[in-house]
DNA sequence: TAAGATTGATAAGTCAATCTTA
DNA sequence: TAAGATTGACTTATCAATCTTA
């Protein structure tokens, strides 16, 4: 929990003070980027970012606030909205990877050796995906 | 990013419904119940809970509320307090710790080898006590 | 009626400013 | 003056209730 909480905190304010955007702006941008075309619907990205709907709802608000991200109707189901990230958003995700990769750097892979790093992803990776 | 907000997600609810304690109180309360004495200064914990300074006295105030914390004057320091584990709150710990053991024991050790857990245990340890 | 998404009320955290003692 | 801790203003999340379309 202390390692954890250590990452998400580092990252967090590394991402906030370089541009602006919180962690969890970060990872649902990155959701989007995964994304095909870019783009999910609102209810989509809330299962991977660990985020309410309401939360997700008031965060994806002030991506498109800050023209990061726009929502479109679904022309396939009237209830339901995608998020789309825009160019700007990609601009915007694309420069704060780096300060996100330097932050994760510094914490994992600048400490472990290759062999660490492997066992750490085989790990990381069985339990995600079992969870799934 | 999603395994760790997975987990703490789960903590927190787990912990929340069946003990009407955040994860964040668990984690103020185990590090109370490892100092000496149960006991910290107010700023202590803050380090390793990674949480601010008036976001510490905010959680102290709702488990001294709670009835699972006290606060007492530091005798060599006029200017600092201490937060001091009550028996209610050991009580209210310990059984926390089953719920958040079985919660930790769902998403880690069922799932990977004893191999895999030594692994884990020694990548962590390494990163943690890298930073410290 | 149920599902996708949003809104209102509320909880809990942060930063900046402040109070008290060293 | 600086350090430990707290308070006020604000941000961002949640839950429960609501609105709209399937």
């Amino acid at each position: 929990m202390s390692l954890y909480s250590r990452i998400m905190r580092d990252s967090d304010r590394g991402l906030l003070a370089s541009h602006g955007i919180s962690v969890r702006e970060f990872d649902v941008l990155i959701t989007l980027f995964n994304a095909p075309d870019h783009c999910l619907r609102m209810s989509e990205p809330a299962q991977r970012v660990m985020l309410s709907p309401s939360g997700l709802t008031r965060l994806v608000e002030r991506l498109e606030r800050a023209h990061m991200v726009e929502r479109q109707n679904d022309t396939t189901d009237g209830r339901s909205f995608r998020a789309v990230l825009t160019d700007q958003g990609l601009q915007r995700l694309d420069q704060a990877r780096t300060t996100h990769n330097g932050i994760i750097r510094g914490h994992f892979t600048d400490r472990l050796s290759e062999e660490e790093l492997r066992e750490l992803a085989a790990i990381w990776r069985k339990v995600l995906l079992d969870e799934c």
